[in-house]
Order: structure tokens, then sequence, then C-alpha cells
DNA sequence: GTCTATATAGTGATAGAC
DNA sequence: GTCTATCACTATATAGAC
């Protein structure tokens, strides 16, 4: 219980985690050294080993949390219509991204600097997430709400649209993200009919 | 036009600027070490000097040249309704990037590594290539033949949509490109209705 | 937990021989 | 045009003092 004086792990591991987020996203992993980051935290290089046993770990878990984090933040609820689970699908999407940029930047530019087996984990939580997209669209589809010609075709037609949002959306721009979720909407709304 | 006995330079220019796309696209531009694209080349790293006057250049010249090449073979018909021209469109552009994947891939991801003055060049032809499709979906707006809320947004949506083939679209796969194609028409031509 | 110092290896680019 | 050799840096990670 009784925490040692001058400990500050619960604060600058935190820190360490958002500078090394920060600074992935901006310059890239293979751009950042150890030592940028340490400077940004406000402590020497070798501090950083306190909290972290390399950088592939840093990146890794930068990419790993994301990805459970969407997962666990999406809900479907499928008592509802196929075409209201799709409307709240696009919701979800596109203001989870929006609230992430730099999370959402790094899970794409960065997933060719994990190693085999950390590129192995994310991918697989990527793919579950795809999956809980293309089972709405089979499921309407099924029922005849939808026409769809190929469901994994336009699951991933759909994914690529909405988070290409993060690439220009910018919050206090022309468009509130509300306005900018309706016409997303209205554009998936009917591509899909 | 006496060629010096022993030059290779026609032969060696094309092969660093090809290793260079390469390992670019597989491993990034700030993980490739001019050593690296020497030894993928069959020459000392120095050598590659004769060829480019520095790392930069040589990232720098291949979005370029992606860029112009693209907007070169981009063909707008004016005569036709906007519905064709937006068809030709789709067709085009998904076709051009599914046989440059290496090409694409770096002109998205290595932005960043670009200098400022550099990136201001290859973003200015990136965007004069947006407003061709946006000033179709604009026109057809117009006529009524189209019903799009925000041109801007529709076209960001499109062009983020139609560049999402090449994250997962390899050929001899479950689809040929010319069924791939015929599916995004389907889902774009319905969007925009 | 953080520091300084360091081991070990790599980087982009250049000089000058051939 | 290509080579070898090298300069001046920077990198990740670790050891051991405090």
């Amino acid at each position: 219980m009784a925490r040692t004086t001058g400990s500050h792990s619960d604060i600058t591991g935190p820190k360490v985690r958002d500078a090394a987020l920060r600074l992935f996203a901006q310059n890239g992993y293979a751009a950042v050294s150890m030592r940028a980051i340490a400077t940004e935290v406000g402590v020497q290089a070798g501090a950083l080993y306190n909290y972290t046993p390399d950088k592939q770990t840093l990146l890794f878990n930068l990419l790993h949390d994301h990805m459970e984090e969407l997962l666990e933040a999406q809900r479907d609820d499928i008592t509802t219509s196929p075409l209201d689970r799709l409307r709240d699908f696009v919701d979800f999407h596109i203001r989870f991204h929006a609230d992430r940029p730099d999370e959402v930047f790094i899970s794409y530019m960065e997933l060719r600097n994990l190693t085999a087996e950390n590129f192995n984990v994310v991918e697989t939580l990527r793919r579950s997430y795809e999956d809980r997209l293309e089972t709405i669209l089979q499921h309407g589809a099924a029922t005849g709400d939808f026409v769809i010609a190929d469901t994994k075709i336009a699951t991933l037609a759909v994914i690529a649209m909405l988070t290409g949002v993060n690439t220009w959306f910018r919050s206090g721009g022309r468009l509130s993200l509300d306005q900018v979720i309706a016409q997303y909407w209205d554009m998936v709304r009917k591509a899909v009919l």
C-alpha cells in the first residue's frame, strides 16, 4: 500500500506511452529514437527501460490495446433491423476513430514494423472487427433489406470509406462530426440498398 | 552517340530505382539503408551516388513520377454523361492502382518522409487528381444525374473506397479485377444516386 | 527509479584509387 | 562507373552508481 518515496512509475508510465504514441504518429516508428521519447517524457533514455523491455513492445502495446478498446467499445444490438445495426456501426466507427487519430494512424502505418508474431496478434483482432460488419451485411442481404453482390467486398469497401474520414477530418472545420456522419451514412445506406 | 565501354548507367539507373521502390514498400523508407539498396542492385553503396544525389531524392522521384503518370494516364471524356464519366473514373482508378501496388503503397506511407518542399509538390499533384473526380461529381449534381449532399466529401469517400482495393486485391484470387471493378462501380453508382 | 557511461552496431555521404 | 576506406553521427540496449 505504502508507496516508495520518489516513485513516479504511475505517472511516468503513461507519459512514456503517450510520448511514444505522439512521436510514432508524427515521425514514424523507425524514425523515432528512444532518446527522442525520453526527451519528450523528461527523463534520460536508460530510464525508459523501467517501463518497456524494448521499443518493439512499446509499439505492439499501442496497437494491441487500440484494437482491444475498439472491439470492447463496439456494440451491436441484434434485436434491431439490419439497417439500424448498420447505421449504428457507421456512427460508432467514425466517432471512435475520430476520437483517436494518432492510434488509428499508427495502426495503419506501423503494422509492418511489428515482429511477425506481434503482427499476427493485431491482425487477428482487426479481422474480428471486420467480421462484425460483415455479419450485419450478411444478415441484411439474407433478409432482403440489403442488395449486396459480395458481402466481403462490401465490408472492405465500407470500412475503407469510413476510415478515410481520419485523413481529412479536423474538429472545428467546415463540417461538424455529426454532419460528416450523416453524409457518410447517406452514402453507405444507398450503396447497400 | 558513342558510349563509354563498361558504362552501365542505362541499366544500373533503373535497377537502383526498382530496388528502392521494392525495398521502401516492403520495409519503409526510414528502415531501408543505402547499403541495402546497393546489395539489391549488386553494387557497393558508394556507387549509388552516381544515380541519385541522396536518399531523399530517390524517394521524391518515385512519388513524383507516380503522380505524374497517374495524371497523364487519366482521361475524362466531357462529351459523355456524368454517369459514364464516373464509371470511367472508377474503372481507371482501380485498374491503374492495381497495376502499381508498390508505388501506391509508398505514396501513402512515405509522404511524411518527404522534405516539406518535396511534400508540397507531391501534395499539389494529388489534389489535382482529386479535383478531377470532384469536377465530375459537381457536374452530375448540377444536372440532377447525381444526388450528392457535399461533393467534396463524396470525392474523398469514393477515392478512399476505391484505393482500399489495393490493401487486399491479389491477382489470381477469388475474384478477377473485372469482377471487383463491377462491384465497386455498383456501390459507387448507388451511393451517388 | 533515474542517472551516467558505454558496448556494439548501424547510418548517409564523401574521397580518391583504378 | 565502381570500388574500398573512412568520417562523423546516431541507434538500441545494458551495467552499475546513487
